[in-house]
DNA sequence: TCAATTTATATCGTGCACGAAGTAATCGAA
DNA sequence: TTCGATTACTTCGTGCACGATATAAATTGA
């Protein structure tokens, strides 16, 4: 009761249970990569290339969900360690395609084992889970095409 | 086809749903606070804050799952802003105990209106959300439990 | 008692992630 | 054609969020 781990009136929120689950994970694929340089977001990176073939930073921005600016420079990294290519297009000179390397797909390749094994743990419902999936999909649907209210400080003492 | 927006196989990922819904709400929100100063994070703290009563940071850090030594600075801009009182405990001079401002509650009741109306505006299934947020926490908690593979980069070419 | 441990916060360094703004290439309409 | 808009990417500044580490207070056991 007094214990209790999460705020009750939080518990309600879909937001609040996606913050803490998102963070939960973070946790737990820091403490699975750590001393490795490998991270999460750069495993959402790899596995959209190798899934999708060479693109565009801009297309990537989209499969996967973050935008271009925040993939910049996460991918000169990536492309320094060696896991990726970046290179102008020639037909378009603004242009960036990526693409992932053999080393990277090496490097996806024990990472997705590392994540598979890791959920295969977690004893998560099929079921439930298909379900959940489908409902996260369509609020991320919404919630990417609601414009939001704005809050408001005037007047505040 | 060609431009889903989400790659087919980080779709099946509880993860990667978590992920891309997390940074959905996350710009949702930026967008509903900018130029307030506000934001997700001290909307948690308030929250937890303003339910729960006064606390110590370590209690407050597991009501609102978030580190300690992420709500630490967190704390101090707020209670910088007035919205919450920072004290050491009398009883225990390693503690300190947070609590809300009446300033704090109005600038909460505010921010909760943004929320709750953005929310409804959304038309989310509240029968389908009840599931999911109850197969959420419990995710939440077998993460938490779980104690992650170990990634190994030995040998990579 | 009082040193060793444990506990509660704070500080530090690193890594996303965002919006805003900048740069350069391409497109499009007069 | 040509110059203003648009598009693609990058840079910049700010704000979490984490683990590691530091510091100081309380506790505990020899």
């Amino acid at each position: 009761m007094d214990d209790m781990p999460i705020t009750d009136d939080l518990k309600q929120l879909l937001c609040f249970n996606i913050y803490t689950l998102n963070r939960s994970f973070g946790r737990y694929y820091q403490a699975a990569f750590s001393e490795t340089g490998m991270t999460y977001p750069k495993f959402v990176i790899l596995m959209a290339l190798d899934s999708g073939g060479p693109m565009s930073v801009s297309k990537l921005s989209t499969r996967a969900g973050v935008e271009a600016n925040t993939l910049s420079p996460l991918l000169k990294k990536m492309a320094g360690f060696g896991a990726i290519t970046r290179q102008r297009a020639e037909e378009d000179e603004r242009r960036v395609d990526v693409a992932i390397t053999d080393m990277g797909q090496e490097v996806l390749r024990r990472a997705k084992d590392v994540i598979m094994k890791g959920f295969a743990e977690l004893q998560i419902d099929p079921s439930q889970m298909m379900d959940a999936l489908q409902f996260l999909e369509d609020a991320r649907a919404k919630v990417e095409d609601a414009d939001p209210p704005k809050l408001n400080f005037d007047g505040l003492t």
